[in-house]
DNA sequence: AGCACGCCGACT
DNA sequence: GTCGGCGTGCTC
């Protein structure tokens, strides 16, 4: 009987590919296991075996598989019917699932090397110019790759003169498989057997006599042995006796000492673990209680309890519970709000058992936390992590605590997967007969919608810790302010005042402005021309400190032009305001107070953020200006005031959920002002202070901002109430995005009818010369899920077909929001 | 997604 | 002529 396995390739292709394997491997390999298949006419691939069957394929010759990676799976049947849901909901590729899951190390790929053939003997002459170049380096060099001899001839077409060398029989070709995973190791010391016995080493140490320093090692040696009691570092040795590496290396070659390594994690876990709950307050211990009668019903709770109302406590002892009946729990948190803060608080609770996991892991650093959770260790029972944690190899999972659950960062939007954390979290636990606590101090409308239809429970946390009082919260009018000649530069009388007047008492200060740069545009005054990206359909922000022009689109940069391009003037002027420009006019506002900036700009490099964050929480900053990065859960002590520039931009942003985002947005900020004893002051400045949101925001009302807009939902029939799937089209050339764009939302039509908006462009039509229109479907709430997507994927098939159509990307984003 | 193949303009 | 750019089609 022939045998045959279907794999997932980690490639963007709906479709299984199917190899053939013998009997022997069909009775050793199973589901989830790796093997590296040949594909394509020279690569090979890492695949996951995804069913294992007699039928051959009857339109093709499958190919035989080229070696088996695991001794056992490395990915769980959890995942993968995990995953499956994912590709089916999300309309993508279960491969792309993978890709997104899996840790790079763990996918194999190969490469060609290029080798000399020695059975054969060369004629040089035979060679041309190119050809003997290769030869002559491959006689220095065993071995050679692709990109080696791209450098070598120093062009890009190399591949003919290779092929014609293997046809001479010059060279040989090999793919190779390169495990990337390398375990890290620590090299340690002792004394080398030789000398283990008394009399040894007292002639040892003689002979040492007239080498102080090495003499000076092996006795830092034998004291460090002794007091330690365990196996010494290198590099402690080195430390402890002052000794180069240098030394310690002659005493091994001379082998008087004895090397060897140890593999160690490469994440460790500092935190003794050992530190008790903090009690409840008696408004957490209530929640805490009515989260716990919830989750004996329903399967997702949604936490609602105002910032700084303590609802780390409630997940703390939420997960001692689960760790009390050998559960795992996974804590989700937006990729910035994993901060060492928040890892350190609960690696003290619970030391050893935290495991983190997030997109600044290096690949062998994944692996680690991989194997760990797939071999069910203690290292992994906690598991704190960003959007991309779900797809990991839990084994019992008893609880999500999803955090800060109205985060948008918990969508991903480019590449595909295109998933929502949230959303994914509630159908893995499901998967498990798990639990999921949903947090927030403002929900999303979607689950507060979902809590008040009673599909979610709803638990309310209205007082903040210690009884702390909730921000006081001002408007201020800057139409008002500017009329009556009260603005310096863009902060009004008041937002002064109030700033004079905390950093008097030492308080801190934060300053919000949803913008970086120092203004988004630059215009003319004498002819009206503001300079424009040339590869996307934006102004360049101009940022004063490299003096450059930029687009924050494509990252396209250019000098700050002093003269106007168009007419040759230099009535040049700025529009708009970024941080930037906040940062300056502060520092002119309060020479001798120390103010940071906080936006991508600052926070670049791996621990930039981590920077700005302590230096502002060990209080060397006074004032901290910045974008929303500054709202996603910072816990700073001492903060009193918080100053938002202005409200209307975020209020007119084009987009049907700005109201929303906006009140969360103003929400979390305020919550960073008097998290102690004394109660915060925020100031928002804003030309419509009149604007319900705002009204809103400052009265704390978030029952009444969720009611007033979920009846524009209703009304103008956007999600909660339906659902919504975006199709965008990009292409270079305007013309065909716009006739694919009509074709697709033709065909649309025809399924949906009134239900299919578009297509449009968006705001910025072109981005790095590719031009961008969009469709959005509206899905009732009787319209099934299913059937729609099915739709979609025929009318995408059948545009497809078409060959004009075919260089059009065609992204589908289910969930857009 | 890669990658090969084939067509076409642009240089030594 | 050859090189490299880009569009097209295929991968078990």
């Amino acid at each position: 009987m022939l045998h045959f396995i279907d794999v997932i390739l980690p490639i963007p292709l709906q479709k299984a590919f199917t190899y053939h394997i013998t009997e022997a491997e069909s009775k050793f390999l199973s589901l989830g296991m790796r093997v590296a298949v040949p594909f394509g006419k020279s690569k090979i691939y890492t695949a996951i075996v995804y069913s294992i069957h007699q039928n051959p394929p009857t339109a093709y010759e499958a190919k035989t598989i080229h070696q088996i990676l695991d001794e056992t799976p490395v990915i769980t049947m959890h995942q993968l019917k995990h995953w499956e849901w994912i590709a089916k909901y999300y309309m993508c590729s279960i491969g792309e699932v993978l890709r997104a899951a899996m840790p790079n190390a763990f996918l194999l790929e190969s490469e060609t090397i290029i080798s000399k053939n020695e059975k054969q003997t060369i004629d040089e002459s035979n060679l041309k110019d190119d050809e003997f170049l290769i030869y002559e380096a491959l006689q220095h060099q065993s071995s050679l790759k692709i990109n080696d001899v791209v450098s070598i001839l120093d062009k890009k077409r190399v591949l003919p003169t290779i092929n014609s060398l293997v046809e001479k029989g010059v060279l040989n070709l090999q793919e190779e498989l390169y495990e990337k995973y390398t375990p890290k190791l620590v090299r340690y010391v002792k004394l080398h057997h030789n000398h283990k016995s008394q009399e040894k080493l007292q002639e040892l140490l003689e002979e040492l006599s007239r080498a102080p320093k090495q003499r000076e090692v092996v006795l830092t040696l034998f004291t460090m042995e002794a007091s330690l009691k365990q196996p010494i570092k290198v590099s402690d040795l080195s430390q402890q006796s002052g000794a180069s590496t240098s030394i310690i290396k002659t005493l091994i070659d001379k082998q008087i000492l004895e090397e060897y390594h140890i593999q160690v994690d490469r994440v460790r876990y500092e935190g003794e673990g050992d530190e008790d709950a903090k009690r409840l307050s008696e408004a957490q211990q209530t929640a805490f209680n009515e989260v716990e009668t919830i989750f004996r019903e329903k399967s997702v709770a949604l936490l609602h309890g105002v910032t700084s109302s303590g609802k780390t406590e409630i997940y703390v002892q939420l997960i001692q519970k689960q760790l009390e009946i050998g559960k795992q729990v996974l804590y989700l948190l937006p990729e910035i709000a994993l901060t060492t803060q928040l890892v350190n608080r609960l690696q003290d609770y619970f030391g050893e058992k935290v495991a983190v996991f997030h997109s600044r892991y290096s690949g062998n650093e994944r692996v680690e936390v991989w194997q760990n959770m797939l071999s069910n260790s203690q290292k992994a029972q906690v598991i704190i992590g960003a959007r991309s944690s779900l797809l990991l190899p839990f084994q019992n999972l008893g609880l999500i605590i999803v955090d800060e659950e109205h985060e948008q960062s918990y969508k991903q939007f480019d590449p595909a997967p295109r998933y929502h954390a949230r959303d994914a979290a509630i159908v893995l636990a499901n998967i498990f007969k798990a639990k999921t606590l949903l947090g927030s101090a403002t929900p999303s409308l979607e689950s507060y919608f979902n809590a008040s239809q009673g599909k979610y429970g709803l638990v309310e946390l209205n007082t903040r810790y210690n009884n702390v009082l909730m921000p006081d919260i001002e408007l201020v009018d800057l139409a008002d302010k500017y009329k009556r000649k009260r603005m310096k530069g863009h902060f009004s009388d008041r937002l002064i005042e109030e700033m004079t007047e905390t950093l008097e008492e030492g308080f801190q200060i934060i300053l919000f402005q949803n913008r970086r740069g120092y203004s988004p545009i630059i215009e003319c005054t004498t002819c009206g021309t503001s300079p424009q990206c040339p590869n996307c359909d934006v102004s360049l922000t101009y940022h004063q400190y490299r003096d450059q022009l930029r687009c924050h689109y494509c990252g396209y940069n250019s000098a700050m032009q002093k003269a106007c391009q168009a007419c040759g003037n230099s009535t040049l002027d700025t529009k708009g305001f970024g941080t930037e420009q906040i940062e300056q006019e502060v520092k002119v506002l309060f020479p001798e107070k120390k103010v940071a900036r906080m936006d991508l700009d600052t926070t670049r490099g791996k621990y930039g953020f981590e920077k700005i964050i302590t230096s502002f929480e060990q209080r060397e900053v006074d004032i901290l200006v910045g974008t929303q990065m500054l709202t996603k859960g910072l816990d700073f002590r001492f903060v009193k005031l918080v100053g938002i520039m202005n409200a209307d931009n975020l209020l007119n942003f084009p987009d049907f959920r700005a109201h929303e985002r906006s009140y969360q947005l103003m929400a979390q900020v305020s919550g960073r002002a008097g998290r102690t004893e004394l109660r915060g002051k925020v100031l928002i400045q804003t030309y419509n202070p009149h604007h319900n949101i705002l009204q809103q925001v400052s009265t704390n009302s978030y029952k009444e901002m969720f009611t007033e807009q979920i009846n524009e939902r209703y009304n103008f029939k956007y999600p909660p109430i339906y659902r919504l799937i975006k199709i965008t089209f990009k292409h270079k050339d305007y013309n065909r995005v716009n006739l694919a764009a009509d074709w697709y939302a033709k065909s649309l039509k025809h399924y949906f009818k009134s239900n299919v908006l578009g297509p449009e462009f968006p705001p910025v039509s072109r981005i790095r010369n590719l031009y961008h229109k969009n469709i959005l479907i509206k899905i009732p709430q009787q319209q099934s899920l299913g059937k729609t997507k099915e739709a979609i994927r025929k009318i995408d098939n059948s545009f497809n077909a078409v060959k004009d159509f075919r260089s059009v990307r065609v992204v589908i984003n289910v969930d857009n929001y």
